[in-house]
DNA sequence: AGCACGCCGACT
DNA sequence: GTCGGCGTGCTC
C-alpha cells in the first residue's frame, strides 16, 4: 500500500469526554514519505493544545465542513502496530458491534496516547510592565518552568482569563509554552553505569568512593550507591569534575528476573496417557480447527501444553498462553520462565505497570518474546509470528469482557487470531464449556485425559437429601450426616471446607403481614442482611440501609429475616462446633485488603479447622489436609433464570469437589440438596462431565440455545420505565420486520422485549431483547448491520452484547 | 477536559 | 448599555 499518496491521515486521539475518536489531519509534504499506520504523532486538537495521537488510517476525503489541521510531528518512526493488527481489531469491532476506536482504546494501552505536559517558561521580561494578573504569572514562572495545569492552580484565576493571559504573554514573547512528552513511558527505561577515570585531585570522601569504584570497572549506579551509602548528588559531582563517567544503557524491565532461575528446569517424563494425548494433538494440528484437551483435574494437562510449546518454539514460532485471571497468569508465567528461561517469556494483563506494558509491547513488536502468558487482554498484545495459542481453564467466564464495551470474548478473538496466523488453538479444561465441547466433538478434535496423574483417587461425593432430614425433624441448614462427618474430621485433626454461594447473613427480609420483600429502592432486588455491620445491603449497587422498624408497605413491625447467607452459616457453625477454629472468606472479607491472604495462609498452615467460603474458594486451593468438603445448598447455583446456570452449577460443584482428598487421605464431599435427582447435581456427584453434557446438550437443542444458535442480547435501560420499554419495543419490531421481509423468521428469532431478571439496577429500568441466530455468520451480519445503525436518545442506554455470558 | 459562545440578571 | 454568571456544545 502506497501510503504517501494520501492527503489526510486518520488520527486517533484520546481526550476525556470525547473518549477515543478518530479525526482527519492533513499530512505535510515532508512527512508523506515516512508516515505509517501505528505511528504516534503530535497534533493540535481543539482548545486542548498539542496532544499525542496515533495514525490509524489514510484517506483522500474530508468530512463536510471540516477544516483539517496539519500533523505537527511524528513522535516515533517505529509504528506501535501495523495494518494486520488493525484488521484483527476491525474484525472484533464488527463482530461485537462497536466502533474500531472502542476496540483500539481497549487493545492499545492508552497511556501511550497520554497528553503531553505543557511547560511554561520565561522567554524575556525586558522592560515588560504588565497588570496585576500578568505580573503574578511572571513571578511564578520566574522561579522555574511550571506546567500549565499547576500554574493555573497556583494563580487561582478562572481558566478563560488564565488562557487569555497566557496567550497574550506568549504572543508578545514574554513566556513560552513547550510540550513535554512523558519520557518514562515513551522511551525505554535506561540504567546508569559508572566508569572510573581518575582519582587525581579528589578530596577525602571523593577518594573513598573512587577507590571503591576503581577495581570494579563498569558498575551499576543504584547498586554502587547502596553499597557505599552515598547519594546521587555526590556521584554527579564526581562526574562533573571528570573523575568518573556516567553512561546510560537502555534496559527492559524484566519482572521475571526476581525468579532468576539459574538453570532451566527439566521436562519430566510423561505418563503413557499424557504421551498418547500429546501425539493425538500433534496429529490433529493441521486441521485448522481448535483442538480440545479435556482432562480431569490433576490429569497433567500443563505438561502436555509445555511439550507442545517446546515443539512450536523449535519451528521458530511463538506462543500465546492465556489463563482466566491475573493471579493464574502470574503463576503460569513463573512456571514458563523456569522451564523456558526468563528472556523469552513475558506477561500481559490489565494490571501490569505502564513501564512494563511499554517495554513488553516494544519487545513483542521486535519479536523478542517467544512465549507471552496473560489474561483476557493478552489476545490483543502484538505478539509476532504466532504458532500456538493455548487457552487453559477455557470454560471460565472471565474470558468474556462483560463491561465496558468492547464486550469481547478472548476465546473468540483467539480463534480468529489463530486463523489469521495459521496457528494451532488449544482449549483445555476439566469442566468444558458446553459450546466449545460441542464444536470440538463435531470436528473430531477432542482429546481426553481420563485418569488423574499418579492415579490419585477422586474424592467420593455423597448427596444428602434435606427433604428427608426435614421429615425426620431437622430443619437446620446442616444435615446430621454432615455434622457428624465434620465432628469426626475435627477429632482427626483434618480440615473442612464449606461452600455457600450467598454473601451476607439473611438473603431476604419479608413482612409477615403483607409478604412484601424488602428491596433495594434503586435495584428492585432483595436487600441482604449483613449481621456484622448491622445493615441491609444491596449486592448490586452497594446501597446500605438500617434494618427498618416497620414494613414500608403495610406498616407492620413483623419483619422476618430468612434465607441463608454465608454469615448465618458461619454463626451456626460456630455454635455447632464451639471448639473448632472457623474462618470465613468471601468478597466482603476480600475488601479488607490483606485479611484474606492471612486467612488462606492460616488455612494452608492448618491453623484453621473449617473454612467457609463463597464460590471463590472453589478454585485453586490445594491443601492435602482437607478431607471434607460440604456444599450447604447445592441447588442454589442451578436456580438462576439463565440458560447456562446448570452448566455453571455443574462446574462449581465439580471444582469444589476437587478440593477434597488431594493428599494421602481419602476425601469426602457432601452436597446438600432438596432435589437429589436433578441431572446436573447427579452428574456432578458422579463427576461425570460427559453424562452432564449429553443431558445439557439436549435441552440446548430443544430451546435453540447455543451451540444451536448464537445469542445476541440487547439491553435498554433508562430511569424512565416507559421510555425504555417503548424504545425496546420499537427496536424489536423493526428488527422482526427486516427478518420477516427476508423470510428468515424461522432462523433468526427475536425474543422480547421483556424486563431483565434484574429489572432495575441503580435506578434504571432494564429491558432486554434476545436474538437467537441459527444462520451463523450470515445471520450475524444481518443482525449487526441493523443494530449498529441504532441511535439512542441521551436518556436511554443501549448495551449490545454478542455471545453474552449471562442473560440476567 | 477545556474552552468559546451565548443567553440572562446586576451593575458603573 | 456591558460585565460576568454558567448552561451548551464542539474539538479534524
Amino acid at each position: 500500500m502506497q501510503t504517501n499518496n494520501y492527503q489526510y491521515a486518520l488520527v486517533l486521539v484520546n481526550v476525556a469526554n470525547i473518549g477515543t475518536r478518530t479525526f482527519s489531519y492533513l499530512i505535510p509534504d515532508e512527512l508523506k514519505q515516512t508516515i505509517k499506520v501505528g505511528q504516534p504523532v503530535l497534533v493540535s486538537f481543539g482548545t486542548q493544545g498539542i496532544i499525542n495521537a496515533f495514525v490509524v488510517g489514510f484517506s483522500n476525503y474530508l468530512p463536510d465542513n471540516i477544516k483539517a489541521k496539519s500533523i505537527l510531528e511524528i513522535l516515533d518512526e517505529t509504528p506501535l502496530f501495523d495494518l494486520d493488527y488493525l484488521k484483527l481489531l476491525e474484525w472484533v469491532a464488527n463482530y461485537y458491534c462497536c466502533d474500531l476506536q472502542t476496540v483500539l482504546s481497549c487493545a492499545v494501552p492508552m497511556k501511550f496516547l497520554s497528553k503531553s505536559k505543557r511547560m511554561v517558561s520565561i522567554c524575556s521580561v525586558n522592560n515588560f510592565k504588565g497588570n496585576k494578573t500578568e505580573n503574578a504569572f511572571i513571578e511564578k514562572v520566574l522561579l522555574k518552568p511550571i506546567s500549565t495545569t499547576s500554574l493555573q492552580k497556583h494563580l487561582k484565576i478562572p481558566s478563560s482569563k488564565f488562557y487569555a493571559t497566557l496567550r497574550k504573554l506568549q504572543n508578545i514573547g514574554v513566556l513560552k509554552v513547550e510540550n513535554i512528552i512523558d519520557e518514562k513511558i515513551q522511551r525505554e527505561q535506561s540504567e546508569k553505569y559508572l566508569i572510573f577515570k581518575t582519582k587525581e585531585g579528589a578530596n577525602k570522601r571523593q577518594l573513598e568512593i573512587l577507590e571503591a569504584l576503581e577495581p570494579l570497572g563498569e558498575t551499576k549506579l543504584i547498586e554502587f550507591e547502596k553499597g557505599l551509602k552515598t547519594t546521587r548528588l555526590t556521584i554527579k559531582k564526581l562526574a562533573d569534575c571528570g573523575f568518573i563517567e556516567i553512561i546510560e544503557k537502555p534496559i527492559y524491565r524484566n519482572p521475571l528476573a526476581i525468579f532468576a532461575p539459574n538453570k532451566i528446569e527439566e521436562f519430566p517424563t510423561l505418563s503413557a496417557e499424557q504421551q498418547q494425548a500429546l501425539q493425538q494433538i500433534i496429529s490433529k494440528q493441521g486441521t485448522k480447527q481448535p483442538i480440545y484437551l479435556y482432562g480431569v483435574t490433576g490429569s497433567g494437562k500443563t505438561e502436555i501444553y509445555f511439550n507442545l510449546i517446546k515443539n512450536v518454539l523449535k519451528e521458530g514460532k511463538n506462543v500465546l498462553f492465556l489463563a482466566p485471571e491475573i493471579a493464574l497468569a502470574s503463576q503460569l508465567t513463573n512456571r514458563l520462565a523456569k522451564r523456558f528461561g526468563i528472556e523469552d517469556v513475558a506477561i500481559w494483563h490489565s494490571s501490569i505497570s505502564d513501564g512494563e506494558r511499554y517495554d513488553v509491547w516494544q519487545k513483542l513488536k521486535q519479536n523478542k518474546i517467544k512465549i507471552l502468558a496473560g489474561a483476557r487482554s493478552a489476545v490483543f498484545a502484538p505478539l509476532q509470528n504466532i504458532g500456538l495459542i493455548i487457552i487453559d481453564e477455557e470454560h471460565e467466564n472471565s474470558y468474556k469482557q462483560t463491561t465496558p464495551s468492547p464486550r469481547y470474548d478472548a476465546r473468540t478473538v483467539a480463534k480468529k487470531l489463530a486463523e489469521i496466523n495459521n496457528a494451532t488453538l488449544i482449549l483445555g479444561s476439566a469442566t468444558p464449556d458446553v459450546n466449545n465441547y460441542y464444536f470440538a466433538k463435531n470436528s473430531n478434535n477432542l482429546v481426553k485425559l481420563s485418569n488423574r496423574f499418579n492415579n490419585v483417587d477422586m474424592a467420593k461425593v455423597i448427596v444428602l437429601n434435606l427433604n428427608e432430614e426435614k421429615t425426620d425433624g431437622n430443619n437446620g441448614i446442616f444435615s446430621r450426616t454432615l455434622i457428624n462427618a465434620i465432628e469426626k474430621n475435627l477429632k482427626e485433626k483434618k480440615q473442612t471446607i464449606l461452600l455457600i454461594n450467598r454473601r451476607g447473613f439473611s438473603t431476604f427480609t419479608t413482612c409477615q403481614g403483607c409478604q412484601t420483600v424488602i428491596q433495594c429502592p434503586k435495584c428492585a432486588i432483595p436487600m441482604i442482611w449483613h449481621a456484622a455491620d448491622k445493615k441491609l445491603k444491596c449486592h448490586y449497587c452497594n446501597h446500605e440501609t438500617d434494618f427498618p422498624e416497620y414494613c414500608p408497605n403495610c406498616g407492620s413491625s413483623a419483619l422476618k429475616r430468612s434465607g441463608t447467607g454465608i454469615q448465618r452459616v458461619e454463626e451456626i457453625a460456630e455454635k455447632l462446633f464451639p471448639d473448632a477454629k472457623i474462618a470465613r472468606i468471601d468478597s466482603d472479607v476480600l475488601t479488607k485488603k490483606y485479611e484474606h491472604i492471612d486467612i488462606l495462609k492460616n488455612f494452608q498452615n492448618g491453623e484453621i479447622d473449617i473454612l467457609i467460603g463463597t464460590q471463590m474458594i472453589a478454585k485453586g486451593l490445594d491443601n492435602p489436609n482437607v478431607t471434607i468438603v460440604g456444599v450447604i445448598s447445592a441447588d442454589s447455583s442451578f436456580n438462576l433464570p439463565d440458560y447456562r446456570s446448570c452448566e455453571r452449577g455443574f462446574q462449581l460443584l465439580t471444582q469444589v469437589a476437587g478440593r477434597a482428598g488431594r493428599g494421602d487421605f481419602e476425601g469426602k464431599v457432601y452436597f446438600q440438596t432438596n432435589n437429589p435427582e436433578f441431572y446436573a447435581l447427579k452428574t456432578a456427584q458422579e463427576q461425570n462431565y460427559e453424562n452432564f453434557y449429553e443431558e445439557e446438550i439436549q435441552s440446548r437443542l430443544e430451546f435453540d440455545y447455543p451451540p444451536y444458535s448464537q445469542i445476541l442480547r440487547l439491553v435498554l435501560s433508562s430511569e424512565n420505565n416507559f421510555r425504555a420499554e417503548k424504545s425496546a419495543l420499537e427496536i424489536a419490531l423493526r428488527l422482526s420486520e427486516i427478518i420477516d421481509k427476508r423470510g428468515l423468521s424461522e432462523h433468526i428469532i427475536v425474543l422480547g422485549p421483556s424486563p431483565c431478571v434484574f429489572e432495575r439496577i441503580r435506578g434504571e429500568y432494564r429491558f432486554q431483547i434476545l436474538i437467537k441466530n441459527k444462520l451463523e455468520e450470515k445471520g450475524h451480519m444481518l443482525i449487526t448491520s441493523f443494530i449498529s445503525k441504532i441511535k439512542m436518545p441521551d436518556d436511554i442506554k443501549l448495551i449490545i452484547d454478542v455471545d453474552p455470558s449471562d442473560i440476567l
